[in-house]
DNA sequence: CTGTTAGCGCGTTCAT
DNA sequence: ATGAACGCGCTAACAG
């Protein structure tokens, strides 16, 4: 019971192996009839591609790479992630493309299993998320000559093109919405600062809210978060609205302000940046910036494939801007108390 | 800069391809120092193995693959996924294996993806996990010889070996420790019935908790774990405690059991099966079950890699049982209220 | 025992 | 529409 070859098909259908090719192939060098007795011996057969050999000759693997290098704890928490895998998969499985996932210690190990994906053809490119100052990951790729693209650019180095989020905007909405509602002492609660979106997100936030609106860093985790908000809580004046930077942390700060005696939204108002299950889970619900993972992963690996397939100068050139998160208003923003503070 | 290949490495050595594949994979056959002067030069040249190359002569892909027929909404605010995900990737790379992950709508289309892969011979095996009743891809995968394990089995039709939780003696020590604290009137919101897990600890709750106590299957998420927590307080006699199959129902019912009026856990107890954070963010903290997801993969993971290389009858046979679940008790569970009910 | 030659595995492609 | 060679690594058979 082997496994139907080429060979099969042709012996079957009294034609040489180049004319099958052909014909499952749909290209020209076959008469209609020929192809329509291929065609049905395949059937019969029921044939499929060996992968291996087809990667082989045509010198591609048909898949691409996803490296990540967070902590499994972090990543299990973050419904993000999960969603944006899910795009990219759709996408990916769309146009015939496997998917290959490795969980990482850090960037280094993850240059390491990029360099080693591609010595071995394992992948035809990969896909990049949390890019650091200083990452090594991009001159590595460029070094190597992998097609990659960064979900959640862009590179400052531009060796990697990227599909990216104005996160800056974005902050600036926020903002924005809590000077609105006449909020004037703000706080930020960032995530690591060698993460560039972290960087970004806290330089926009300086802006935005001015020189003398307190921040924190983080490593995304809510016993960080906890212990942020009681530092921000302690300052005086107290800041009236704080902005975290997932919705983990921003539930652990909720607990925080209720353990220091304040209400939210009544004493201090609440927003997420990224949406989920969670922000809507509390009292008071969250609001939130929200942004459609899954497209967001399905552009990204889009954008990969083009570059996969049609190489650099083919689709789209430099960087490519997703669509703006959007902020969901629920409960936990409002405005001050008059003798808050 | 074509990349090295074994003829570049016979060359520069001053040998033949043959000599330079016993070299490289440690097989007698060569002298010790042909030997050596054989890996200087693979290493001088950088060269790694061609994965298409191998596979095709291998006829083995050197992957293993795990589609997962969930909504990706569920799978992100599960970081139980994660965790597993995150254990199956360490042992498989351990090993020299990658992991194929594909997300699909429901157990047919996975079923048809697992017939595809087999067919290209893009994995050597699959990874199953969240068996339904009558479902189909054991049969799928007898059907076609391609090894698989379970990750949470057994497997009632037994064609496919699996690494499972005692689910049923975990429940059985939920429904002790509430006995414990003097509750009596329990109840149970489950995930759906199709579910083979599900069904499961349905049924040990069923024996542990006595015919009369209340049940509410659900689709696991918050929503209609909030519409079954509000149907089960209304019942008289009230139950004075709930056992929820997962840690965002177990949230959910919190908030529904607040917005009735009863306070947690003065009028009503409540356990997650299933921890994570979230458990740890919400007020009460909630008591629930922890199981270590991570090396739970990683022993799915071994277990299927031991079936790829050694065949049916190589390792072990049969189901393997994991370690029981632990019960973390927290804020969420007391001592029902005399005048409770 | 050391090392070589030849040919396989499977799909693609170039002359003819 | 065909025969033959190719891509790359592995290995059975064989010679020194």
């Amino acid at each position: 019971m082997r496994r139907p070859t080429i060979a099969d098909i042709a012996r079957r259908a009294g034609v040489s192996q180049a004319a099958v090719s052909f014909a499952l192939n749909g290209r020209p060098g076959v008469s209609a009839a020929t192809r329509d007795r291929i065609l049905a011996a395949a059937d019969a057969l029921g044939w499929q591609p060996n992968t291996a050999a087809r990667s082989l000759s045509a010198a591609a693997a048909g898949a691409v790479g996803l490296a990540v290098a967070r902590p499994a704890r972090t990543l299990g928490v973050e419904p993000f992630f999960m969603q944006l895998i899910s795009g990219i998969q759709a996408e990916l499985s769309e146009r015939g493309y496997a998917l290959l996932l490795d969980l990482v210690e850090d960037v280094h190990a993850e240059a390491s299993v990029h360099r080693r994906w591609w010595a071995e053809r394992r992948v035809d490119g990969v896909l990049l998320v949390d890019l650091r100052t200083g990452d090594p990951r991009p001159e590595v790729l460029r070094e190597i000559g992998m097609p990659a693209v960064l979900a959640g650019g862009p590179d400052p180095t531009g060796a990697v093109p990227g599909v990216w989020v104005d996160d800056a905007r974005a902050m600036t909405a926020v903002v924005e919405h809590l000077h609105g509602l006449g909020h004037e002492r703000l706080a930020h609660v960032s995530g690591p600062p060698v993460m560039e979106h972290s960087a970004h997100r806290a330089e926009a936030f300086g802006a935005a809210a001015g020189p003398e609106a307190a921040r924190a860093a983080t490593d995304f985790s809510d016993a960080e978060g906890a212990v942020a908000t009681r530092g921000l809580l302690r300052r005086r004046p107290r800041p009236t609205a704080i902005v975290y930077d997932n919705d983990v942390m921003a539930v652990a700060g909720l607990s925080a302000a209720r353990q220091a005696g304040l209400s939210v939204p009544g004493d201090l108002s609440v927003v997420a940046w990224e949406d989920s299950a969670l922000c809507r889970l509390t009292h008071p619900t969250l609001t939130a910036l929200t942004r459609d993972a899954f497209r967001f992963g399905a552009a990204a690996a889009a954008r990969l494939l083009d570059l996969v397939r049609h190489g650099p100068g083919g689709g789209a050139v430099g960087d490519t801007e997703f669509e703006l998160p959007e902020l969901v208003v629920r409960e936990s923003t409002a405005p001050p108390r008059p003798n808050g503070g």
